[in-house]
DNA sequence: CCAAAAGTGTTATTAATACACCCATGC
DNA sequence: GCATGGGTGTATTAATAACACTTTTGG
């Protein structure tokens, strides 16, 4: 094949961003680097690009090799490509950002890689471009989740409006006023109220929604907006 | 270097979506190749990484062999990396898009690569996996208009309110009101009136604009909105 | 019985939209 | 003098933001 280039090819990574979020807040998933190159400084999860796969999938097999979840909900934030970001060897890596349960994952595997949850407004410095990486799939995570339902991904199946709230409260560091939010969220018209109550946060309890994904993917053809 | 993966080097490419306006719309700049792979098909002017040169310069390099300019407004759109999309050899593709001012490129260059200009819903069926590229950088492009002045990148320096808004109304595909989009794009506060006319469209002329830069960052950092 | 969190509507403010006429000039 | 595109302000409507009290129940 004369028309590839043969004398430049690189390696390819993936990087990933892994949002979880718990009363304690928004977090991300980052590695005490127990192995060269770095060992010893903080790092997001990544892999090598291997022949067999695409960078999807790539995506998908590092994010389960840390936490042994499938089918989540990742998004690519971008490919960075300065030429000295890993002083070890020319590495083109492509960035995605995983929105998990936090309440779901192997917590096997995230010991054996030496990864630690930190609160995303508390995170230590990164090794290479990685500061950049989070900072820009946060500004994504900002962008999209005004526009789009993502924040279910980051909880469980059943939650409660409440909880909802400080979700969204924490991805945008803000305060929302309680009968909008409400407001909003129901008029959009993806919450199914399970009847069930949730009595872990309050003595009165509060009632456990579903989200809805038959009805929001109709509403996505039908041309939603959903501001904020 | 043991640490990095000798066996998984990939070709890395960039391809480039470059955006013109006129007064018959919006257009990009595509080849028909004269080359192989798929030679005689359509596609986007793209190129291979080299060892000495970051992604982004990369494909600044590459629009510059096409279109002889440099210092253009460049965005990563995204990697795209399927296995097989490109049919001749595993090549991990990076889509850049490029607003230029259609009034001054290498007309020699272009010729040379037997690049045209293509109306944006007129284009034709592209290689690989290009068409999708081009729908995803539409799709940035509408966006990021809509809340960043970057409209004027595809316009010369001097241009008229008119001008400006039949931009916007072919970016959109849409049609605008008249005083509400002078109002708009008055009150942002970026342009300033020359005081000079530009005749060639009306023969009560038209007065021209000019983008204020400086203004524009400094709102940027006030942190400015700009709805459509 | 009271502390603590859940639930519920209405009004005020602000932003977005709709709309119609006069102006300047080249032919 | 008239056809062509440029320029201007106000009223309506819709969206967003502000705001306070009642309910439930475990301790």
């Amino acid at each position: 094949m004369g028309y590839y280039d043969s004398e430049n090819k690189f390696n390819v990574a993936v990087d990933c961003i892994i949002f979880g979020f718990d009363d304690e807040g928004l977090k991300i998933l980052i590695l005490k680097r127990n192995f060269e190159p770095a060992k010893g400084n903080w790092s997001l999860m990544g892999g090598f690009l291997q022949k067999d796969e695409s960078i999807d999938e790539s995506a998908a097999r590092v994010l389960k090799e840390l936490t042994g979840l499938t089918n989540v909900y990742m998004e690519q934030i971008g490919a960075f490509g300065e030429i000295e970001r890993d002083p070890g060897d020319r590495v083109i890596s492509i960035a995605y950002s995983a929105l998990i349960n936090i309440k779901e994952y192997d917590k096997a595997l995230v010991e054996k890689h030496n990864a630690f949850w930190v609160k995303y407004n508390n995170i230590p410095d990164l090794v290479f471009d990685h500061d950049e990486m989070v900072k820009r799939s946060l500004k994504e995570l900002r962008r999209k989740a005004a526009i789009q339902p993502i924040g279910f991904n980051l909880l469980p199946p059943k939650f409660t409006l409440p909880q909802l709230q400080r979700l969204y409260e924490a991805i945008y560091q803000t305060t929302l006023d309680k009968r909008n939010f409400r407001k909003k969220m129901i008029e959009m018209n993806v919450l199914e109220n399970t009847g069930e109550k949730d009595k872990e946060s309050s003595k009165r309890g509060a009632y456990l929604y579903r989200f809805n994904k038959e009805k929001y993917e109709q509403l996505l053809h039908e041309g939603l907006s959903f501001g904020l």
